[in-house]
DNA sequence: TATTGTTATACTCTATAACTATA
DNA sequence: TATAGTTATAGAGTATAACAATA
């Protein structure tokens, strides 16, 4: 939505930048084969040892897409499930060799992309802007206000 | 994302705070029947004479998008499309009575969530907040990096 | 009974294509 | 030929339900 009036939007202020920004992570990050969600895998799988359900919830996805991110990682030869040695249902995401020099890659190019876009603006709006938008992250806006859930029929046995 | 170091991770800070920010909004415009498109397009057609696709512009959406945004507002009786006097394949979106009080009230409804956030930063970091967005979207961050076009078949003929 | 991970799929959202009327 | 608006629908993205294995 554009900005209607002369009162500052902050809403067109934090879609718009929150969205540019995106667009240019995501081409910075497909440029080695990576979407943003493989690359916040990556990081936090070689952190320590997490399932999948773990890394779901840093991640803020539903465990199925972590599914669809996982298969990603491992056909592209990133990590590997493998069963965790404490509980049969578990599966540790485990970030091979060549995932781990991605994602040294990857984090380069994300800071890259934050550091541009915070080193466009006088260094200390770009302090003030972190400092505000972490007060806001942590206080103001720190969860969302949830939606009525849509009613969902049951899937079709098969 | 969630940020996984401890370097700002501007990504996680706008994406975070813009979709809370959004989800406010719309839980507070649902209470009187509007999405944020509804109001938008109310507030834009009553500043003067605009075409559906002028709007659409304005609310950065698609004219099929606007399309249902209208039938939307039409169906709760707060905008009509009236025919254009200049160009008969355009309608000119009408607001109704009705639309322009509603409209008055949605506005409050974003400038006081739009208040609330900023309110709960200290005043001089809310100043630089909104100075350092505005620098960023007109700026750096001020047109999407877009993504290579998905292939799209042929509509079914009916 | 509850939880991990999986598959299948329903739903939302939005944009594309094709169309009609008009320019 | 190009544009405004409409309809139908394709496609992406994602969440829900059900399930098998295990706790």
């Amino acid at each position: 939505m554009a900005p209607s009036r002369d009162e500052p939007d902050l809403s067109f202020l934090l879609d718009h930048s929150s969205h540019v920004l995106r667009t240019q992570m995501a081409a910075a990050l497909a440029e080695i084969g990576l979407t943003a969600r493989m690359h916040c895998v990556l990081v936090h799988a070689l952190q320590e040892e997490r399932t999948q359900i773990q890394l779901a919830e840093l991640g803020d996805m539903d465990k199925t897409t972590m599914v669809v991110t996982l298969d990603a990682l491992e056909q592209a030869g990133l990590a590997e499930r493998r069963p965790s040695s404490t509980d049969r249902r578990a599966r540790i995401v485990a970030v091979t060799e060549k995932g781990a020099q991605v994602a040294k890659r990857s984090q380069e190019i994300v800071d890259g992309v934050h550091r541009a876009a915070l080193g466009s603006l006088p260094e200390e709006e770009a302090e003030v802007l972190v400092r505000a938008l972490n007060r806001l992250v942590t206080g103001h806006l720190a969860t969302a206000v949830e939606a009525p859930q849509p009613v969902r029929r049951a899937r079709q046995r098969g």
